[in-house]
DNA sequence: GCGGATACTAGAACACGTTCTCATCGTGGT
DNA sequence: ACCACGATGAGAACGTGTTCTAGTATCCGC
């Protein structure tokens, strides 16, 4: 399991290329730009020439940092869950078991992803259309949420591989969730229904 | 808008909009040509315009009968489950317990899948993409899926909401799986051992 | 058979992700 | 100070999903 600490959001070549400060100025301005825009107006939202508008950086240059939108769109996500891991870290998990621990991590991230429905629907819509180009940004992504899960689960003991398993499965089902909220099918009230069956199931000794 | 967009395709929510011969003809000359664009190069080579080309119909006609590619893809997956339920359901289902029964026909089913990775890649991805207009094929397509698991596990017998529950958490580690394959994170094996995992993890007793 | 509605064809047009071109800028080595 | 070279800016160009337009064919009630 990767240390998550790879937060730079991106690092197509090397995970410590020598930027300079305009550099992660540049970097910084396009995902929070990407951020605004996705929170407005969700996937659709996010056009790559407004993105570039918006930093101020040419079309070109955007393109440099991040290979393609679905790179953008996934970076920006590892950026969120870091600063949701940021917060969460700040005090300890409640609960007695780890079925309630679990709970309340997802519940948390989840309330706080749904509060921003568009920007939510563009994030999850780009981790489902990554292709293997965009594999080590998703792996990324998956480890900061799989550390989060395995961190409720164990309070920080060593994890086994059966965790690790577990938090997969619960990760599996937490994307599959959203996506059949993005397509309509559900509502964001059976979403959490739905996930807390799931961890009922999976965790249950 | 009184298209015969309802893109019946096939199964029992087909709310069978009159057609004629040749509209039938049409529809299906459109899902075969999309299948094998799929097969010979996956989501990106099914293109609506050649797709419209090698059916014989104009690019407006294809728009009619599906509204988007997304539309056309989730269709032709329902007409690809419908043909392996047929399949499946001319010899009993072999297993003790639920759990070999259900992974036999989950099994079956993906590597009946992955034996053509490019239409598997198409028909998955568009699944993911589906935004809430394809809401009623995406669910036809999951109830099809589900109707095959939950047959697998109660061998005719009426399911329960619990039995129902277990097949749309099976399905949704399915789908995530698949994406992980698509985002070349894993391997098609790893994928049937991770699936194999969570069925022996959601059904053991 | 006739007339009006609906479906179909052919193709242009548009939007947005992506790529390409070329001029300019900034920086590190000499 | 100067040069070489990679990074950036500005914008044209391309591909593919989708929409639109105008003309033609087909069907259905009379």
């Amino acid at each position: 399991m990767a240390a998550p600490s790879t937060a730079s959001t991106t690092g197509p070549t090397a995970a410590t290329e020598p930027e300079t400060s305009a550099q992660r100025a540049r970097r910084a301005r396009i995902i929070q730009a990407t951020l605004a825009l996705a929170s407005r107006g969700g996937y659709e939202a996010v056009q790559m020439r407004e993105v570039a508008e918006r930093s101020e950086v040419a079309l070109g240059t955007l393109y440099r940092y991040f290979p393609s939108k679905v790179h953008l769109l996934v970076s920006a996500m590892a950026h969120e869950l870091e600063r949701m891991r940021i917060r969460l870290q700040r005090k300890a998990i409640p609960g007695e078991t780890r079925q309630q621990r679990v709970s309340y991590v997802l519940e948390r991230s989840t309330h706080s992803l749904q509060r921003d429905p568009n920007l939510t629907e563009a994030l999850v819509r780009a981790m489902m259309a990554a292709d293997a180009t965009v594999a080590q940004e998703v792996t990324g992504v998956r480890n900061q949420m799989a550390d989060l899960i395995i961190q409720a689960m164990r309070e920080g003991a060593a994890p086994t591989a059966e965790d690790e398993a577990y938090a997969g499965i619960l990760q599996d089902v937490w994307f599959a969730r959203q996506i059949a909220w993005l397509g309509g099918r559900v509502s964001s009230e059976e979403i959490w229904d739905d996930i807390e069956q799931a961890i009922a199931l999976v965790l249950r000794d």
